[in-house]
DNA sequence: TCGCGCTTGTGAAAAGATTCACGAATGTAG
DNA sequence: CTACATTCGTGAATCTTTTCACAAGCGCGA
């Protein structure tokens, strides 16, 4: 496949395409493009995905439970091993396999389990000490829903993901073409 | 509030702030900063959020329905006043004082209610159509979960958020640090 | 009123990202 | 084996974003 067809695909150019692959080696064959299965087969491996990581998800909320029940998730290499929140009315509850634990068995959970990445799905309150101790306990990653700017050393990445600021988004990109409303 | 304070507390720089902010107009005084009532007043105008938007959910999943229930929408201007899913199931069910509807109802009801952004939280396979009713019926904005790009007229912005995707950037982050593992 | 300590707004410089354009490979067909 | 049609990888050119740096403005206190 070439650089062109693979721009069409990800709505960019060939000449970012190939620039972009270039920054991680060399894929594919002049005259021909790219070896498809070998080329994600290597994007796999230089992403981190030619693996499974073990996900704990803190916070059993309706947000939390959403992201714990999407397929795609497992589909993905994203598997969830644990779940933990402070209701208690959650507690001891089984979801697709997983109990509900209290945040106390949190980092013996991180270390038993392998747990490498969490998701971070509770209030704002909490979201910055669950962080802490996630990273104390081992954690290399946090997804994190709170809409608070989490304070963690820099060799642990966070992505943010803040639904209200999407939607803020579409509002300004809507209002700005209407000189007054 | 000098550009210094505003800079520290949006994880950027005091130049980045004042350069943005000059895009928009003149907001600050010399000698004493940006006035932070004024300021937020007319950042809301900017961004169209110094009013009430009317929200349609489209799919009643998990993750249509934590959207639904998480009280910062509303809190923020996004007022989610529709929910339509084609699982007979759910039709007619009523949540938080929204009833979920039959799709076959949703241009009638974007007209009639004054919907003007979506979210699209269905399957991949429903995601285009549904899309394309929405921008036929006069959204002017989707907040799109389906893991395709939508084809939509440019003048109807899409924001697109893939959770995936998301665990996946942390993925990369952790292990490009690592020569080999 | 004047001088001083701050802070903005903004051109100019620097850094970074994208696009261009072309030499060098590669397979194919004759 | 040669000519040709492709397409990559990449320096150079262009475009964009960020940072720098400083004149001009503001309030305050003497």
């Amino acid at each position: 496949m070439s650089s062109e067809e693979l721009a069409a695909r990800g709505q960019t150019t060939a000449a970012q395409v190939r620039k972009d692959l270039s920054h991680f080696g060399s894929f594919g064959k002049r005259g021909l493009g790219y070896p498809v299965d070998e080329l994600r087969a290597r994007l796999r491996r230089i992403l981190g995905i030619d693996r499974t990581w073990n996900v704990g998800l803190v916070g059993a909320g309706r947000i939390g439970l959403a992201l714990f029940e999407y397929p795609a998730f497992r589909a993905r290499g994203f598997d969830c091993v644990a779940i933990f929140d402070s209701d208690p009315e959650k507690i001891g509850r089984e979801l697709g396999g997983v109990v509900v634990q209290d945040p106390s068995a949190f980092e013996e959970a991180v270390r038993a389990l392998g747990i490498e990445l969490i998701v971070l799905a509770v209030p704002a309150e909490a979201a910055q000490e669950m962080a802490q101790r996630g990273v104390d306990a081992g954690v290399r990653g946090i997804l994190n829903f709170a809409p608070i700017r989490l304070n963690v050393p820099p060799r642990v990445p966070v992505e943010d993901v803040n639904l209200v600021m999407e939607l803020e988004a579409l509002s300004f990109q809507i209002s700005k073409d209407e000189p007054d409303a």
